[in-house]
Order: structure tokens, then sequence, then C-alpha cells
DNA sequence: ATCCCGAGGG
DNA sequence: CCCTCTGGAT
């Protein structure tokens, strides 16, 4: 799949036009203001909904307003600031870690590189991706997590069941101008249609470019 | 392959 | 009690 035909990215043009037309204001739903709460929202976001998080993160960012000021808190009083997330423990010494390289290599700020962003602890490269292309505007990646892991499978744009390879299928497929926006556009259709165990196939806009809704609907 | 480990709904 | 939600590190 790393030298996808001509026909095989037709294909995909049909699928993110017709996404477009469905999905027209698709974007991140984690809320924030600046690359530092969107590199925090979305280290907490694994794993949980993005409306846990923005809860969470409402009274957390009135709170937490630096990199030093993760860096400089009690880890336990982090936690218990964290408590309601899935994972708390893991995330509030993933947070602090990452805020603390953030005050001594990158002058408290959110670094824009994609190595910079890998090398924070609880980053890899759904995280840096989010960041990059939501707080920077600047898109080197595809942003694959679970929605768009499912959802590019059932499609037939991928094979592959590790994200990065997932992603560089992505990226020799789609037109760099659409990764952002495929990956915020299947998210929202995976939470309302193409859900992880009973996908609603009938009535699915993407119906008859898809394999498995094919396969699926053919059988029941 | 396993661990991390909360909240909401049926 | 069970399932759903839905990444990263070791």
């Amino acid at each position: 799949m790393s030298h996808p035909s001509e026909a095989e990215r037709a294909r995909a043009r049909q699928i993110v036009a017709i996404l477009r037309r469905t999905y027209p204001d698709a974007k991140c739903s984690l809320n924030f203001t600046t690359p530092l709460e969107l590199l925090v929202a979305t280290i907490l976001s694994a794993q949980c909904t993005d409306e846990r998080v923005n809860a969470t993160t409402e009274k957390l960012f009135q709170k937490y307003r630096t990199a030093a000021d993760y860096a400089s808190a009690p880890l336990e009083q982090l936690e218990q600031d964290l408590k309601s997330i899935v994972f708390y423990r893991n995330k509030a010494k993933n947070i602090q870690a990452m805020a603390r390289i953030l005050v001594q290599e990158h002058g408290g700020e959110v670094p824009q590189g994609m190595d910079d962003l890998l090398r924070l602890p609880g980053v890899a490269r759904k995280t840096a991706n989010v960041v990059q292309g939501n707080a920077f505007h600047h898109v080197e990646g595809v942003v694959v997590d679970t929605h768009v892991s499912r959802i590019s499978r059932r499609l037939g744009l991928t094979k592959e069941d590790d994200p990065p390879k997932i992603e560089r299928d992505l990226m020799a497929l789609l037109d760099q101008p659409d990764w952002l926006d495929f990956s915020h556009m299947l998210i929202y259709h995976g939470r309302a249609v193409c859900k992880a165990p009973t996908p609603t196939c009938p009535g699915c806009v993407l119906l008859e470019l898809c394999p498995t809704g094919q396969e699926r609907t053919n059988v029941v």
C-alpha cells in the first residue's frame, strides 16, 4: 500500500468529498486557547472522551496557566486535579515531566518540530500531529487515533494494524491539504455512525464506497 | 503482550 | 456487574 494506484487515490478523494459534505464543520473537539492547553488536553484524551477532558480542563487551565505551573506543582496535587480522568497517575506524571522539559529546553513554550514533540513524555505521533495541526497549523502527518484506524481499515484504505503503518498508508493515499480534516471527519463519523462494535451501515453516507458496509448489509 | 485504571449507561 | 469511551510506555 505504500504506492497506491491512481484509482485508489481517486476513491480516497471521493470519500473525502462525501465526508466534507456530511461533516462540513468537523474540527478538534478539545477546548483550548494556547498550544500548551492543547498539548495537555491531548495527553489527557488518551482512552478518554473529549467531553470528559473538557470538563476537567475547564478548571485545570484556570489553575495551571504556564508550563512552570505544572513543573513546580506537587505531583500529588496534580494527580488530585486529574482524578476524574482515566490513567490519571500516568498522565499527571507525564504532564509534569513534559512541562519540566518545556521549561528547561524550550523556554516554557511548546516546540513546533516533530522530533522535539516526540521526545516529550506521553507524546507519540497521534498527539504530536494533533498539536502541530490544530495549534500551529503545520501538518506533517495524519492523526491516527482509534477511530481513524478502525474506519480506514473498514473502508479498505489500509490493511495495517499498527498506527504508524496506517499513517504511512494514509499519507500516500490522501492529498496533504486533506490530512487534518480527514481525521477530524472520521472521528465525527466514528462517534456517530461507524462505531467500534456496531456500525450503523444502513444509511451510512459511505456505504457504496465501503467494502465492510457492503458485506454487512448484504448478509443482514 | 501487558499495564495504566475513571465515569456514565444498561 | 458488564460494556463503552478510545493512547502511550515498557
